[in-house]
DNA sequence: TTCGCTGCAAACTGTTTGCATATTC
DNA sequence: GAATATGCAAACAGTTTGCAGCGAA
């Protein structure tokens, strides 16, 4: 069983053959999937899993905190397991994937914040950098 | 007349009252605004206006090079004018509303690029950098 | 006068939701 | 057995497209 799917049983989630296998399809991802993708492999090991029952528990997922929602451009959203792992993503513009990078951390230093006069009284909490490029395949 | 408008008439591009408006519209932006956005901005000034027009012009303008689309986690595209001018962005993560920033040149230093190891075979040619918060509003 | 642009409406993609049924705890 | 999750289908938002007519150059 997943390290997953045990952290969500004890925060008292129903485990049902559905949530357990899109559980699996993500736990094995590295290049990160949209949820029609997760649909497919989901559907490979239990053929009766609806999109809406992935769609769901996707949003779930996320709102637990276990999974990131990762949007590019217009694209379908893609679901990126590795929440509790600080990581940078690598997308391709041709073809939309994703991959996980892991930037050396002093290339990042200084990236913490964005000075007083620049952030419109607005709270900054997060700083997001995502390298676009083309991928092997598209290129 | 606009810059924008100037420049595009002399790439060829057939100016009409639909055109200038939109061009009208996405001049005078320093928040972004989305496509139907845009459309109710141009309503304003041209009734007639459609919504499939504002979005023909606005696709042709991307692919120009003069408008820039920003698309941030699942809502409608954003388009950014400042398409000539380098600056990073803030967006807010309650109404998705999205600002310029230039945040100080060497607070960027080092991040030009990604190791080789870190590359996956893509070629990188762009790094975004995102602020993520609260708007004042939405705060 | 010509070719490109517009408006309309219909199609499309990605996603969400209501409700009756089936399942987990 | 009670509460919750599922599947289906329909609704939805945002966006794109086909086509007949109109208008800029």
């Amino acid at each position: 069983m997943s390290d997953l799917l045990e952290r969500l049983r004890t925060r008292g989630w129903r485990v049902t053959a559905q949530r357990r296998v899109v559980a699996e399809v993500l736990d094995g991802d590295h290049v990160h999937l949209t949820a029609d993708e997760v649909h497919a492999q989901a559907v490979l090991r239990l053929p009766e899993i609806s999109r809406a029952t992935v769609y769901n528990t996707l949003g779930e997922l996320v709102a637990l905190g276990e999974v990131v929602e990762v949007s590019t451009d217009g694209r379908a959203k893609r679901y990126d397991p590795n929440a509790h792992r600080p990581h940078q993503h690598l997308v391709c513009s041709g073809c939309g994937i994703i991959r996980d990078v892991h930037p050396a951390g002093d290339a990042l230093a200084g990236l913490t914040g964005l000075p007083a006069d620049e952030r419109f009284g607005f709270t900054v909490d997060e700083v997001r950098i995502v390298y676009r490029g083309l991928c092997p395949s598209c290129r």
